[in-house]
RNA sequence: GGCUCCGUGGUCAAGCGGUUAAGACAUCGCCCUUUCACGGCGGUAACACGGGUUCGAUUCCCGUCGGAGUCACCA
């Protein structure tokens, strides 16, 4: 048995989508789980679509997941070169090419772009074109005397208009076209570069990919492949064609439409783990009804043969809600080191930062989050003293007044301001008055915080804010509702 | 439009001839509680349709319908 190796092939034209980002994952983990090698090879065959700085971010985008590869540009372990425009100076596609010439699986094409327009017909709103195989009837000394004068050319893959394609694919089965589909696509560009059906073979081969893992938006050129691997007689890979992933209107993930790509999951607050654990959900599941699995358990238990068939919408309701379970599993150093920023992004006088951070730990989704759910701690926010009003609770404007009033002087007795002290001071008067822990909480936590909603409840934001804010705040409240009790 | 693939709740997803058709997210309700949250408990909600095969089909076959993908000197 040939050792597996996998390997990611990005074309660098910009950022990697969830969906380029999934079919990485799942060759990592089809090679990892069989102990195999993982390589990155980079695909720039089209010079015209380079975008600057992609391979930094694939490179960046691998690490940031986990998804570390055994060979790639930087790591040539007697594969490479790596990246396909480095592997053209060596004339190697061109020289698979022309043995595919001389065996009449492929043949040369001088036609011009007119001619080709001329070839075109319309279809469900879609040009399309098929090649006439006009070049095929050349002669040899018609292509030769051609070739000596110059005239551009490309290399065409000469295909039977007869019969079918067979392959078999790893999730899909086996699949037949009629080969009459397959049109006579182009090996070698008129630049002299190899188009990516025809690089993407020969590089697969020579670098003995054994699983080749794409999305199955290729299933259909994949027939292509399986004629070169026979025409060179060469042994074809396993397929492992992945289901789509979709938007919420079920359409293909690109990256023309912006959909969300690793980089902007990050910024939004979403950590890297929590994306790699969702991206292997979206067409495959764990045993044992299990959901949260590290990397590591994901190459442990990893089956490419119980993938799905069926496309799946990219939801990110879930992943929201699977980040917020890694934010509270992760241990306080790292989460600190990441949420930190967030805090002060919203709280810039000197409160302990670390404190807030832990309020929102386990409320919050993504530390995008932060911001919103602590910014009251920075400057009270102006609030309507209606929000003193509380059914559930049982407090009205004139009930919360008199808890203030006569909590504050209590308060300013207090010294020491922390969850132990307040709660002793504040129980105390509960008791002493003999209402509900609400009638003195609501107002309490609304005082010092201006807002519906906290994480936490008024001690600890007590205890954050410290003495003197804290008061400040309460007779801010206590103003504010004898103007309302009055009018 | 041709071809290919897909079709279990709103979403992800178990199931692989006989099940009360799991579980998760979302949603709704209740409980707990100093609000929200967290946590706990519970509810609503699915086998696209029609034919077969079979004692029995969500599971197998065919058709219909629906959705997606693809048909480049892009990958």
């Amino acid at each position: 048995m040939d050792k597996v190796r996998t390997r990611y092939a990005p074309s660098p034209t910009g950022k990697m989508h969830v969906g380029n980002l999934r079919t990485a994952l799942y060759e990592f983990l089809i090679a990892k789980h069989a102990g195999g090698d993982f390589l990155l090879r980079i695909e720039d065959t089209d010079q015209g679509r380079l975008v600057e700085g992609s391979v930094d971010i694939i490179n960046r985008t691998l690490e940031a997941a986990g998804l570390v590869h055994d060979e790639g540009p930087d790591k040539d372990k007697g594969y490479g070169p790596y990246v396909q425009s480095e592997r053209v100076k060596s004339g190697l596609y061109m020289k698979y090419a022309k043995q595919l010439v001389e065996s009449g699986a492929a043949y040369y094409c001088f036609c011009t772009k007119e001619r080709l327009e001329s070839l075109t017909t319309e279809a469900g709103g879609e040009t399309i074109t098929h090649y006439d195989k006009h070049c095929l009837s050349l002669s040899k000394e018609e292509v030769e005397a051609n070739l000596a004068k110059g005239m551009p050319f490309v290399i065409r893959q000469n295909i039977p208009r007869e019969g079918t394609t067979s392959f078999t694919d790893a999730v899909y089965g086996e699949i037949t076209i009629n080969n009459s589909e397959l049109d006579d696509q182009i090996l070698i560009k008129s630049d002299g570069f190899p188009t990516y059906n025809f690089a993407n073979v020969i590089d697969d081969h020579l670098m003995e990919i054994t699983h080749v893992v794409r999305g199955n938006e290729y299933i259909s050129s994949t027939p292509k492949y399986t004629r070169l691997y026979q025409a060179f007689g060469w042994k074809e890979p396993v397929y492992v064609h992945l289901p789509l992933i979709t938007n919420e209107d079920h359409q293909k993930l690109s990256k023309r439409c912006g959909h969300a790509s690793f980089e902007d999951l990050t910024d939004q607050g979403f950590v890297p783990e929590a994306i790699v654990n969702y991206m292997a959900l979206l067409g495959w599941s764990g045993p044992e009804n299990r959901e949260i699995f590290s990397l590591d358990e994901l190459i442990e238990l990893f089956d490419y043969t119980k993938i799905n068939k069926s496309p799946s919408v990219f939801d990110i309701v879930k992943l929201r809600w699977m980040n917020g379970e890694y934010l509270k599993m992760m241990d306080n150093e790292r989460y600190y080191s990441l949420a930190l920023p967030y805090v002060e992004q919203a709280v810039k006088k000197d409160y302990d930062k670390k404190k807030i951070a832990d309020l929102v730990k386990t409320r919050i989704e993504t530390l995008c989050d932060i911001p919103e759910k602590i910014d009251f701690f920075n400057e009270l926010p102006e609030y309507d003293p209606e929000m003193y009003t509380h059914k559930k609770m049982k407090t009205n404007s004139e009930n919360s007044l008199e808890s203030l009033k006569d909590l504050l002087p209590r308060l300013e007795a207090l010294d020491t301001y922390n969850n132990d002290t307040l709660s002793a001071l504040v129980s105390g008067y509960v008791e002493e008055k003999g209402i509900k822990n609400g009638i003195a909480l609501w107002p309490l936590r609304t005082a010092v915080s201006g807002k519906q909603m906290t994480p936490g409840g008024a001690y600890e934001i007590m205890e954050i804010l410290g003495k003197d804010e804290s008061l400040e705040r309460i007779r801010k409240g206590i103003a504010l509702l004898e103007a309302k009790v009055v009018s």
